[in-house]
DNA sequence: GGTACTTTGGTGACATGTCACCAAAGTACC
DNA sequence: GGTACTTTGGTGACATGTCACCAAAGTACC
């Protein structure tokens, strides 16, 4: 290691503000998801990244590469939200072995209900709170270090 | 609501590049921290906290409150560490109910063993990646949000 | 010191996430 | 078209986290 062994003063509270702001921003949110809504932020990212695409499907291994899970847990988490109604499991064309998940009227209706508050609640307690600066800070660290982690953004 | 109902094209990719760096980042440490020191993020956040305390020990809600987790999963989670050797629970003098976690002589070693490594990761993956300028923004606006959520950070 | 209320920590049932493993289908190449 | 390999998604066992609830102890106040 050619880097320094520890962080400078500065370092480590910024260091600890990042990690504090990220559990606090966590519960805060899923709070206000959860008593809005009634969802979970699992279920909020599930049903937001499969209405942002064509035809609100996906392939399971796909929806797994943009929510960063496992397949696994795609297959668990969106079995219990097929029990619910919020989404349905379809063949693909062309695929056997393949498994689309599809949003339903239901989920659909459920998500678009649902964004107005959450985008509220992510206003009010982080993007109003900061500056112009702050912003542009923020997006421009936040993707060098997503760049760097490989994590080829969507 | 009084605030504008949705994010500007800015604000959506600040938000999104946060959440995809907090996915990622999280992702990478866990997965360095697991392979330098077969510790999970909680267990070396316990570990960590415990170690910075006066003479190691903690109650158990102060613990919690440190955390920001509930008594619940202190209990469980020291519970677990008990068994690996890590922590052990004494009795608090003058609460017959409290239940002190008190880091174990190899708790101690596990953690100034698992320090380096998991400082050199955060470094290598995050603080080392960013200007002087998006570390003090980086500083001020995650305070900033923690004041507002009622933190009282540590 | 008795009564009502609060705090503390633990517990078991259940929800959610991870891991190892598998079967079926797809692909490459002869 | 047969063989070896890869990809896909599912499953069950287990680890971890949450929730509702409880017993025991502490506190306040008469």
């Amino acid at each position: 290691m050619t880097e320094a062994r520890w962080l400078t003063s500065d370092e480590d509270r910024a260091w600890r503000g990042y990690r504090r702001m990220r559990s606090l921003l966590d519960l805060q949110l899923a709070r206000d998801l959860m008593s809005d809504s009634g969802l979970s932020e699992a279920d909020y990212d599930v049903l937001s990244t499969l209405s942002e695409t064509d035809g609100h499907r996906l392939r399971l291994r796909e929806l797994a590469a943009h929510l960063l899970w496992s397949t696994s847990r795609v297959s668990h988490h969106t079995a219990r939200m097929q029990q619910r109604g919020l989404v349905v499991r379809e063949e693909t064309p062309g695929d056997a072995r393949g498994s689309m998940v599809v949003l339903t009227g239901e989920g659909l209706h459920t998500i678009r209900e649902a964004a107005p508050a959450h985008v509220a609640s992510v206003r009010r307690h982080l993007i109003d709170l900061l500056t112009k600066k702050e912003l542009a800070a923020l997006d421009t660290l936040s993707h060098r270090v997503i760049e760097r982690l490989g994590g080829a953004a969507r």
